[in-house]
RNA sequence: GGGCGAAUAGCUCAGUUGGUCCAGAGCGCCUGCCUUACAAGCAGGAAGUCGGGGGUUCGAAUCCCUCUUCGCCCACCA
């Protein structure tokens, strides 16, 4: 028999340390690869490596808890695989920061030595957000925590590289790419993300230069400055208005470089005046409508930091001068001259860098690209075949849509921080040949000259889309990948449906031609009571260890999931703490109570209920266990779909209204001894109390634990103990019914008393 | 320019296929209780014409149309 000897409060600080150290060595979270049970794999979305964790990390990794803790009790192979993402340009970015607090550029140090300071930084600040994950209670499982610069994980990089430029699938190519001039590195599509921005449009007049003393023609354009870039103008082949004016040519404004005017069907007539200016170099669509027309030079005007270039088609004194301060020194001479003929107010969306905010330049350079219709194919078959199922399914329509859209990949990054692309040079100009290979190659492939490695690394996102296989050790047939791979569930947020999440359904299917997981479960945004995204920068966020170390782990993960419906958002009051979590820990308090009073009211170990005869049940002891059943079953179900929200709601409310409300109250007498059948009370509440526990316990891993081990007879780890089953015996609508009837009775009378 | 989501009690939000879980939960508020599991608690109570308007239906918070107000995503009109 155990002594009772809990404390009147819980204390979630006293105990939860302890509960993850006695799970850990207990081997609960490791999934046996040799198991016969049936897997269920849940992969983390990998944080990077040196983040530190905060509310979103909290929502997103309980939910994952809750269902992998779920499964594990259900009694499948449950494998949690936790692990952190390089995260290329973010890192590589923050240690730019570091230097630059030295007045350093990553230049001075070289890229070796730049290397070896992020490496630094990277062991010293890294892996911190996965003990911080212990800390909310998490179970993943730790030994086999993969990082995606591990050594295993980077082959897998290469041979991806190395694959997909073998089936024709990747290639270099001179292209407008998005730049960050700032990052000094391109950007993907996804990347270079859009922002309002109110700017100008400007009419540029630009004179003839075939014939004097005629007005010209005006253009309409918002970047005044890449006119030096222009290599001819066009208007629609259609547009009465201009239709002498094929042929003919105009001077560039400032420069006096002669261009031509053509016609193109890409203009829109009814933008501005009509007449586009064409610059190839710095604009992606420009850059197409010159390459149909044929025979044009891309002149590039602008450097890599987006300063004027110096080169001849630049005005002297606008070379070297940044873009904006050249857009107002252009501004204000063509005003001198009378060419600028008017400006106007003009709204648009204009892409940053998603990393350190700078307008992105595009940008005319060699790239790397992945060429994506072929992948998209299986990605968007496996969605409307109904093999890879979303929730909520709304996000479904946007997968699909980005997937039909789909464009090629730019996957180069001029960085220093990340996988190095496996691509060797031949040094010989009139070679030219690049041999892509594994391992640094002794020689050309082609000549047999010396090479040289590509300087570029791969996008971040290139080693994240492999996540739910080359962390089992692929493209080696390992024990793990046979048995674990294709996963289960991903949860994640739906911002990150493009980059991530679509591509490893791609990269699933292509490598391995299975999906990487069945169900894409998105969970919402965690903001704060004014509906704004909670983050650091903003000054708006709640740090998940404070809550913890306030209020309990159980707390928090009971407030996260309780407040998460369905794919929608978790608002908390970041100013009021007690607000958004009182409630879990009230909670948690109250379950320890309920224990505290069966385990004090418990004389030894009771009669195991299936020994006691139901003919001896009275009312409310059929009234609870029914309810038991039924909670049981909407839990089970709840979970099942996803209602994370709805599962827990339900047992608290089994818990609180029920259990200690009604149960607890109506059986007082009998434990007290003034009236009959004690032992038939104590069997039953022993009984709901280990199924309340169970219930529980996804959501709230330490308490449960805690009590569980209290409870009265030899206890193995609650975290490593069955599901309840739901008893169809149990379930009783007579005695629900009747005791609906005594409920309402009595609080009539409370209510007249009162 | 397309698409999506939200609008329900003072606050934050649930409400699954339209009908006795359809007006709910937590917090807050009011009244009374330190009743030997719990004051992080107990008992009782007030509080919403479910954003506006129209429609379908025997019946609508729930389905359709429309309007208003927020928010998000996508998009090569420079």
């Amino acid at each position: 028999m155990t002594t009772i000897t809990l404390a009147p409060k819980y204390d979630p600080l006293a105990i939860e340390g302890s509960i993850y150290r006695r799970w850990l060595d207990a081997g609960v979270f490791t999934a046996d690869v040799t198991s016969d049970s049936e897997p269920y794999v849940i992969v983390i979305p990998p944080p990077n490596v040196t983040d530190i964790l905060h509310m979103g990390h909290g929502l997103n990794n309980t939910l994952q808890d809750v269902l992998i803790r779920f499964e594990r009790m259900r009694g499948r192979e449950a494998l949690w695989l936790p692990g952190t993402d390089h995260a290329g340009i973010a890192t590589q970015n923050v240690v730019e920061r570091l230097l630059y607090a030295e007045n350093k550029t990553r230049h001075d140090l070289g890229r070796e030595a730049f290397v070896e300071r992020v490496w630094t930084h990277v062991n010293a600040k890294g892996g911190t957000i996965l003990r911080q994950l212990e800390a909310i209670g998490c179970s993943c499982d730790w030994s086999r925590t993969r990082f995606t610069f591990d050594e295993e994980y980077s082959r897998a990089v290469r041979t991806v590289f190395v694959r997909l430029h073998q089936d024709g699938l990747i290639y270099r190519g001179l292209r407008v790419i998005h730049w960050c001039p700032r990052c000094h590195t391109s950007l993907s599509d996804e990347e270079a993300e859009f922002r309002d921005r109110q700017d100008h449009l400007y009419y540029i007049r630009y004179q003839f230069a075939d014939a004097e003393g005629q007005d010209g023609v005006v253009v309409a354009t918002t970047r005044p400055e890449t006119m030096f870039g222009d290599v001819c103008l066009v208007f629609h082949p259609e547009d009465d208005r201009f239709k002498e004016l094929e042929g003919r040519t105009v001077t560039i404004p400032m420069s006096g470089v002669r261009i031509p005017i053509k016609t193109s069907r890409a203009v829109e007539r009814d933008f501005g005046t009509g007449m586009l200016k064409v610059t190839p170099a710095h604009d992606a669509n420009d850059f197409d409508i010159a390459d149909e027309l044929g025979g044009f030079d891309q002149p590039s005007i602008l450097t890599e930091d987006a300063n004027m270039s110096d080169v001849p088609r630049v005005p002297e004194q606008l070379r070297g001068v940044e873009r904006a301060a050249a857009r107002t020194q252009i501004v204000a001479a063509l005003e001198a001259s009378g060419q600028m003929e008017k400006m106007e107010p003009y709204h648009h969306a204009v892409r940053h860098c998603y990393r350190c905010h700078p307008i992105v330049e595009p940008r005319l350079s060699d790239q790397w690209f992945v060429r994506m219709k072929p992948l998209a194919k299986p990605a968007l078959a496996a969605y409307r075949e109904g093999r890879l199922r979303v929730v909520p399914e709304r996000w479904g329509a946007v997968y699909e849509n980005w997937l039909e859209q789909i464009r090629d990949w730019n996957i180069s990054r001029q960085l220093w921080w990340g996988h190095q692309i496996p691509a060797w040079h031949c040094t010989d100009d009139g070679c030219g040949h690049i041999t892509v290979a594994m391992d640094a190659p002794r020689a050309c492939e082609s000549c047999g000259g010396p090479v040289r490695q590509d300087e570029d690394v791969l996008d971040t996102w290139f080693s994240s889309w492999l996540w739910p296989f080359a962390t089992f050790g692929w493209p080696n047939e390992t024990r793990d990948l046979t048995r674990f791979y294709p996963g289960h569930t991903l949860v994640t947020a739906p911002d990150i449906i493009f980059f991530w999440v679509a591509r490893m359904v791609m990269a699933g299917y292509h490598f391995l031609g299975e999906r990487p997981f069945e169900t894409v479960f998105f969970n919402g945004i965690v903001r704060d009571t004014e509906h704004r995204k909670m983050s650091k920068s903003a000054g708006n966020g709640i740090d998940p260890l404070e809550v913890v170390a306030q209020f309990g782990a159980d707390a928090l993960r009971f407030t996260l999931v309780g407040g998460a419906a369905v794919g929608t958002d978790v608002i908390l009051d970041p100013n009021d703490l007690e607000t958004s979590f009182g409630p879990g820990r009230n909670f948690a308090n109250k379950v320890w109570n309920i224990a505290r009073f069966i385990m004090t009211n418990l004389d030894g170990e009771p009669t195991p209920l299936d020994q006691v005869d139901p003919a001896q049940f009275e009312l409310a002891d059929r009234w609870i266990l029914s309810r038991c059943q039924r909670t049981i079953a909407s839990a089970t179900e709840s979970l099942d779909r996803f209602r994370t929200n709805d599962a827990v709601n339900d047992v608290y409310h089994f818990t609180w209204s029920e259990l200690a409300d009604w149960y607890l109250e109506q059986v007082k007498p009998r434990l007290y001894g003034v009236a009959d059948g004690g032992d038939v009370a104590r069997s039953i509440l022993c009984s709901v109390l280990e199924s309340t526990l169970r219930l529980l316990h996804p959501f709230t891993p330490y308490i449960t634990e805690e009590l569980w081990q209290h409870l009265p007879g030899e206890r193995v780890l609650l975290a490593g103990s069955p599901w309840p089953q739901s008893d169809e015996q149990l379930c009783d609508d007579d005695a629900e019914t009747e005791f609906g009837r005594v409920k309402a009775l009595v609080t009539a009378i409370r209510s007249i008393r009162a």
